[in-house]
Parts: C-alpha cells; structure tokens; sequence
DNA sequence: CATGAATGAGTTTTCATTCAT
DNA sequence: CATGAATGAAAACTCATTCAT
C-alpha cells in the first residue's frame, strides 16, 4: 500500500514540475523533494528520467481517453459525436491545463515523436481512445460525411485548432467560456465535414 | 567577406542543430565545431546562447514574410488571399523543415511565449507579416465573411491545422502534395468564413 | 561522522591553495582534488565558491577570536590588555600562516571590504572579539592614556605594523622570536598612547 | 611620437582599470578598448600581461620616490625627515587613489611578493628611493633615535598604519585633514623613536 | 607597425545516476 | 526497500594571446 503510495507521490511531482518549468527545469531531485521521497527511489519505480517520462504520458493518455468514452454517444449522428468528443478534451485541457502542458512538453520533444510514429503506424498494440477518433474519421470518410483526405489530415484539422486554442487560453490570450468553446469545435467541423 | 561566412556558418549549424535536438539538445560546443569555428567565436557574434536562439528566431521569421508578402494578391478577395497565405506557408515550411522545426521548438519555449505575448498585445512595433493576417481575420470580421470570432481564434484555426500537418508531412506521417495542400487549406477556409 | 569529514577538507583544501596562490588561483575543481571529493561535492555543502569563501573567513575569524580572548587580562591596566592582544594576535599568525594569508587576501578583496564595512559601521550584530578592541580603544581614549584620535586610526596603529610585520615574517625577510613579537607589539604601543 | 602616446594610453588604462576592478577585473581586451588601441597592439609594447603589470608597478614606484625625494629636508634633523616623508607619501596617496589601489593589488599579489623578496634582499640594484628610508632608518638605528630593531620591523611600524589609514580614507571610513595626517604620522614616529 | 577577429583551454556550476548505509 | 550524499561528465561562458590582413 505504500509502494503505491510512492509512485504516485512521484509521478504528480514530475507532472507538476515538468508542466511549469518543462523537462529540463525539473531535476530529478526536484522530483523527489517535491514528492517528498529520497532522490534515489525514483529509481526503485522507473529505471531513468526518460522512463518516468514515458510512463506519466502513457497514464495521461489513458486518463484522457477515459474521459472521452465516458458519455460518448455511440448512437448520435456523427456530428454529435464529433463534437462532443472536441468539447469534452477542450474542456479537459482547460480544466487540468498542467495535464495540458504536460502533454504539449512530450508532444514537442523526441520522446513524444516516436510515440506518435508507433500509434500512426500501427505498432503499439494499446492505441487506447486514439481508435475512437480513426473509427469515427473512418466512417465520416466512407459515409461521406468528411472530406476524403487521409486520417492524419482530419486529426490535424480537429486536434491543430483545439490545442492552439488550450495554448492561448492558458496563457490568458483568450478566454474560453462553454459558448465560446462549442462555437470553436463547430468550426472545426466545418473543416472536416463535407 | 569572413565575417558575414562565420556567422552565417554559426545560425546554420545552430539551425540545424536545434531544429534536430532541441534546445537542450545542441551545445554551444556542438554548435561550434559544426558551423567550423572555435566555441569562443560564437560569444563575438552573440552575446549568449538565449540570444543567438532569439536572432536565429528573428532571421526566419523575416525569410516567412518576405515569402508570404511575395505575390501576396492584395487585391483579390479574401478567400484568395486566404488560400494564398495558407498555401504559401504550408509549401514553406515543406521545402524548409529545418526552420519549420526550428519555429515550432522556439514558439514552444519561454522565449516564444514571450514574443508571442508580445505580438498579441501589439507591444512590438514591428509586427512584420504578421499584420498581414490580422488585418485579413478584422477585415473578415468586420465584413462578415469570417465567424465573428476574437482574431486569438482564428488564428488558431487557420495555423492550428497547418502546423499539424507540417509535422506529420515532415515526420513522413503523410505525403502533402500541390493538391492536397490545397485542400487542406480549403478546408481550414471552411472552419473561419461563415 | 563522514559529513563534516567531507566538509572539513574541503575547508581545508580552499584554506591551502587560496592562501598560496590566490582566489583565482584556486579552482573549484582543484580545491575538490585536493580535498578528496567530486567536484560537485563542495556544492553540497557550499552554494557557490563566493559562499565557501565567506564562510571559510567566518571560520577563521571565529577561530582568532576564540584565541584572543583565551586568557584576556579583563583586569590589568590598559597598556598590558594591548599588549596581550597584539602578541597573542602576532604569535597565531605566525604560527598559521595559511590562516593569515587567507585574512589577508579576503580583506584585500570585494568581500572583505564589505565585511569591513558592515563591522565599522556596526550592522552584523555579532562583531565577535572585534568588540574587545574596540572597548579596549574607546576605553583609552576615554581615560586619556591614549591619543585621541578617530577608532578607525588606532585601529590602523595598531594592526596595521602587526600585518606587514607578519607578512615579511612568513616570507623570510625577517625572523620574528617572542622578544622581537613583544618589543614590536611595545612600538605599536608607543604610537597609540599618550 | 605616436609610440610612446600609445604605450601611455595602455598603461594609463590598466592603472584605472586594475586599480578599480583587480588584475582579473581588467581583460586585455577592455584595458585596449580603453586605451583607444587594438587588442594586439598592447603586445607590441609589452610581452603580456604580468610584464603590462610589474612595468606599470615600477612606473608607479618612480613616481612616488620621485615626490618623496621633492624637498627632501636632507639637513634638518632626523624626526622632521621622518615626518616629511611620510606625510608625504600619504597625501600622494590620498590625492592619487588610483595608484594607492594599483600599488596595494601589487603587493597583495605573487608579483608584488617577489619584487618586496628582490627589494630587500639587495639583488635589485635600482632601489629607487626606497633607498632614502633605508638610509633614514639605519642612522636612525645607529645614532640610537630610533628604536634597535631590524629595517624590516621599522619599515613596518612606519608604513603599516600609513597603508591601512590610506585604505580606510578611500573606502570612506575615516575623512583625513591635514591635522590629522600630520598627528597620524607623528603616531607613527612614536612607534620608531625611542 | 597596428589591428581585432578568432581561438580553445580553463572556469564555475548543474544534475542524472549510483551505492553504502 | 528507502535513502540521500557523492559523483563526474557536460554545459555556458571568459579571456590571454595569436596572426592574417
């Protein structure tokens, strides 16, 4: 019960510290201090930085997708559908924008590519939520409800907007409100629908 | 003639080098004895690493508006000047990954929050290009041609996609050609005119 | 038991190789070899080399007035309360001359002169045995057995031969022996007093 | 006529240089910057920098015997000279700041150490007007004014308190007046005489 | 002769990782 | 299992000196 207790304990320090100062303002000793272990049990619970790294982005994706099932009208037209999936991770972001940062740190670093290329190319067995949105892009496509471009286009059109909008919003350029933040989805609809 | 090569030698090889490993990821040695100058050198020509980023930064942006300013077609309507730009970006940053990279390491750091901050609230006097695309998103705006968005928005609609799809093309996620690159800004024209 | 081991030659090594050759004479990394530790390990136990500095002086300071006061005549008139200062003064730097250069150089530089002036103008609270001089000077001048002149002169009468004559002593230009250090320490004397 | 012009400036340059910020306060680089002159041309002039500092230190040393040997009372008898000598020299330095600090870093330095080692030792055989102390002190010592000490422990006893009361009215510790440098020196030659 | 751009060895400091307790 | 003191490789930056112009 108290191993993990520990783990936990690091993974939020790492999160906390990595979202606000990125990768390289977060020593390992920062970690631990702020966890409140020794320095050297990181490393009983993750074999290096890099690992501890890859492993708080893997429990953020499955927390992210967690929360996109969750509700997720599988009957309702496709653009319901759409739309609440935009919504609901636009939302997330805003409200645990250290997960948001996170996120974004991984993403811009090589840590964070080679995840993308294994997902897009099939590799990794567990593709978790990821497949709810090639599902949906897949029969938006062959229904002809989208555009017929590749699935990497259509993820750029929905995700690009979304993400640069949680960027500008945490960074107080802009200040989403529920209203503001359908009319962004819908307009990132109107990309991707025909 | 020596000193503009070895400073050109010193942006390229710092280009190169954080493009490919980030900023953590390219000493100052490294840099050096890539662009053939002793680790000194650099210090004549920049006053610090944070500040060779930032020149480094400057150099490009000014190379993107020059191209974008280029044939710019100030008197066609706005769905063409739209295309324009997005097409004359997106052919841009594929036929220079390097500084694609290199924009999109600086903008995620604290120096681009900076200067984006900057921008935004219209600190800088010099804007650059960058008015070219807020005086089209207000004139949009105003005319009723584009969603009555805050210009934060769309700007994150129109670029969001286009950087996004950068990355997959250049990561060889997906192979942009004339055509699609086209149709994808079309469809980012879709998600910001009414 | 291995903690203040690792700090003590540390101290130790820094008292050595500034005394010999100087603040920039002694590197980090040099200090570190000659104390037997990384050199990361003096930053364990030391911010930076300006606070080793500074906290090896403190050491130092405290260590000479410990000396002074051991067997302070409270007691005995004026002129021999002097003169045990002065020769007990005289006989420690003599025989640690590592800790006189040391004092030495520190006064001789930035950090001395505002240790100086903190002590002159009576900011630190704790002056250590300085206070004993200082009573010691403002007692004679206030009872006519010395010359009535500002504390800061005195304090030149007095200290400023016992250095120099120090300084020849450890370099070999002179051979000081107790009838020598008390015949000086009596001249010192003969300038203070009426 | 432009050689010499030019040595001047170097060695005026580094006086206020070294003297304000210390040997290591004072690169090469800034020192010719001030000096109006190339980087390299101080080369051509002196062999590098510990030559630049001990040759600006003998020009020091020339200056100052040369003021101590103006009105020079050689007849009047030997408290007066003693007087003059020293009231001398610490207005030159108390007007001269510059090269009361220059002098002092000398000394406080491995050079000054080993010119003081040659001085005393004889094996310079231009002693300058070191020369009239020694002189001073010896008839001093043997017509028995002064007290029988080694020359060493008189120069001591006489510039000790000249050198500490010097740096002390510069750092701003104590404001020194005619009066009281000429009881201050009077002090001093209590010290001396019998 | 004069220059000043170029150099690279040397300096302080940080931090991921290990290992004795 | 947990610890955290110790490590040393690596980073940014400085500066005395040289040498092509």
């Amino acid at each position: 019960m108290s191993k993990p207790d520990k783990r936990d304990e690091i993974v939020r320090a790492a999160l906390e510290l990595i979202a606000e100062h990125g990768f390289h303002g977060a020593p390992m000793a920062m970690v631990a201090e702020r966890a409140g272990v020794g320095a050297g049990t990181i490393y009983r619970y993750f074999e290096n930085k890099d690992v501890l790294i890859a492993e708080l982005y893997e429990e953020l994706e499955d927390k992210i997708y967690a929360v996109l099932l969750e509700g997720y009208p599988t009957e309702k037209p496709m653009r319901e559908r759409f739309l609440h999936l935009g919504k609901t991770l636009l939302r997330f972001f805003i409200e645990n924008p250290l997960d948001f940062r996170y996120v974004e740190q991984f993403h811009n670093s090589p840590y964070g590519v080679a995840v993308r290329r294994d997902k897009i190319l099939g590799t990794r067995n567990k593709n978790g939520g990821c497949d709810i949105f090639r599902e949906l892009f897949e029969e938006g496509v062959s229904q002809q409800v989208m555009k017929d471009f590749p699935l990497v286009i259509l993820f750029a059109l929905a995700f690009g907007p979304l993400l640069a909008v949680t960027r500008d919003h945490i960074l107080g350029f802009v200040a989403l409100d529920d209203t503001l933040i359908a009319r962004t989805i819908e307009a990132c609809w109107d990309s991707v629908r025909r």
